[in-house]
RNA sequence: GUCCCUAUCGUCUAGCCUGGCCCAGGACACUAGCCUUUCACGCUAGCGACGGGGGUUCAAAUCCCCCUGGGGACGCCA
């Protein structure tokens, strides 16, 4: 069997979506499962269209997830010479023909075809006439009859007809430039794409396409059509369902490894398997997996996953990444600081923009920090207050202002007090941290430190009481 | 309009190919309880689906047909 190659082929008219994103990890996953190869390959034919910013994003967007290409990335518009050649051959071979009809004549064709209740299709008008080049003259395909049958790796057994399917496309547009069926046709033979894993919109050229093979006289490659992914109103993913690009989602806090996680997911499946490391991936990833029914994306569902990968990722790792998420905040701490402060969020924040924004406490100056009205009424009423002046008085004479000791002296001052240990907890967190919510107590005052603890107990006591 | 794809809990899915182990399993969400210094985490329990109708069969979520629903494609876009 020989090497298996896949490819991922966006046209650089917009950001790399979700939709995109999760074709491409199935061709980087099929590819990897098979010890084959990945190419990457912008579709840059309509000039108009397409930008070179569009085409960095892509790339951006690609080694964000860690789907790492062996060629490329190429760029249609530096193959056209090979495109101009494959449309001689066509012509000589006498699989193509000049015409030159005007789109407004082309379109009244159509137009008639659907008032007749049949197929809009160009109606070969040109086909006899045996044009030349000329000004305002395109390259048109003759379309073959007779049925269209292939294996689908997602759909199974399929057929088509070539008469209903295909209409006598064009190859070129007047201008010169190739148009995408022949160029995605061109490359992946002369790339040597063995699969073809692509969204079911798709569908519909896959006759065109393989008609062009045949008439190319090149292999035929497997084709594997997966269905589309709607947004929660079941309509087709777009701006409004946050269909954005996948790097708008790494700015709301999702970690890459949890994106990879949730798409995968998302139309392919392993029995009840729900995380998967990228290796486990590569390992199971089979294209017998993959559903043929569209699926809706769920954003609470990638948040969750978002979650779990939070929790079981090292310190380390998400050190790095808070320092970058706290600095959209204006913040900054060095690593030690943060490596105390990330396991203690790693089981609460959902997202690293949460983790960000909830331990934003711990690295603002005492006199920046915000307190909560509603928090101060509630948990630091003249009562509460004489019990917050005593357990400051208690922490400033402490010396080691570890976890353990601070248990140790608090739960002391409970016990002799005849104290719930609610009571002071309540405001002492307040105190500290401007919220009612926070991490453990003992935890949040080692980790923010004496001074600024009591400074902060300080600060709380002289609140206006209303 | 024409052609094509598709149909299991609210969502993602397992099961379907190779009918019986499925009065349908897991996960997310939701609800209740436990844990508890807050918020979370965690644990336990609960809610919740084979779109409808015909067949085939001793037996159908699984096979066949029809209907309905949903989606896609019909470009000098990709």
């Amino acid at each position: 069997m020989p090497k298996v190659v896949t490819r991922f082929p966006p046209s650089p008219t917009g950001y790399l979506h979700i939709g995109g994103a999760r074709t491409a990890l199935f061709n980087w996953l099929f590819a990897r499962a098979n010890g084959g190869e990945f190419v990457l390959r912008i579709e840059d034919t309509d000039q108009a269209r397409s930008t070179p910013e569009m085409t960095q994003a892509i790339v951006d967007g690609m080694t964000w997830l860690g789907l790492d290409w062996d060629h490329g990335p190429y760029l249609q518009s530096d193959r056209t010479e090979l495109y101009n050649q494959h449309i001689e051959k066509l012509l000589a071979s006498g699989h193509a023909y000049y015409c030159d009809c005007t789109p407004e004549q082309v379109d009244a064709m159509r137009e008639k075809a659907r008032v007749d209740g049949t197929k809009p299709k160009y109606d070969g008008t040109c086909r006899s006439r045996n044009l030349g080049p000329g000004e305002g003259h395109v390259v048109r395909f003759k379309a073959p009859e007779g049925l269209c049958a292939w294996n689908d790796l997602v759909k199974g057994p399929m057929h088509m007809d070539y008469q209903e399917m295909v209409d006598d496309f064009v190859l070129r547009r007047s201008g010169g430039s190739p148009m995408y069926n022949l160029a995605v046709v061109v490359d992946d033979a002369d790339m040597g794409v063995t699969h073809i894993i692509r969204g079911e919109d798709h569908l519909s050229n896959n006759p065109k396409q393989m008609a062009l093979y045949n008439a190319l006289g090149y292999p035929m490659p497997e084709f594997g059509h997966v269905p589309m992914i709607f947004g929660s109103d079941r309509k087709k993913l777009s701006k409004r369902h946050g269909a954005m690009s996948v790097m708008d989602y790494e700015k709301l806090g999702f970690l890459p490894e949890a994106m990879v996680n949730y798409l995968v997911r998302l139309g392919w499946g392993h029995g009840d398997q729900e995380v998967f490391s990228r290796e486990e991936l590569v390992k199971l990833f089979t294209a017998k997996g993959l559903n043929s029914s569209p699926s809706m994306f769920d954003l609470t569902k990638l948040t969750s996953v978002n979650a779990h990968y939070i929790k079981e990722s090292p310190v380390d790792a998400l050190v790095p990444l808070l320092a970058r998420y706290l600095k959209d905040l204006g913040l900054s701490a060095d690593d030690t600081l943060l490596a105390k402060i990330v396991p203690l969020y790693q089981p609460r924040a959902t997202t690293m923009v949460e983790m960000a924004e909830q331990c934003a406490f711990f690295l603002m100056d005492d006199e920046q920090l915000e307190y909560d009205p509603q928090a101060v009424q509630k948990n630091l009423k003249p009562a509460a207050r004489e019990i917050l002046a005593d357990v400051r008085t208690l922490l400033t004479g402490l010396d080691e202002f570890s976890e353990a000791a601070l248990e140790g002296a608090l739960h002391a001052f409970v016990e002799q007090r005849e104290l719930k240990f609610g009571m002071i907890a309540q405001p002492v967190r307040v105190a500290i941290t401007g919220r009612s919510f926070s991490p453990g107590l003992y935890e949040t005052l080692a980790v923010l430190g004496k001074d600024k603890a009591l400074r902060r107990m300080e600060r709380a006591l002289s609140l206006p009481q209303d």
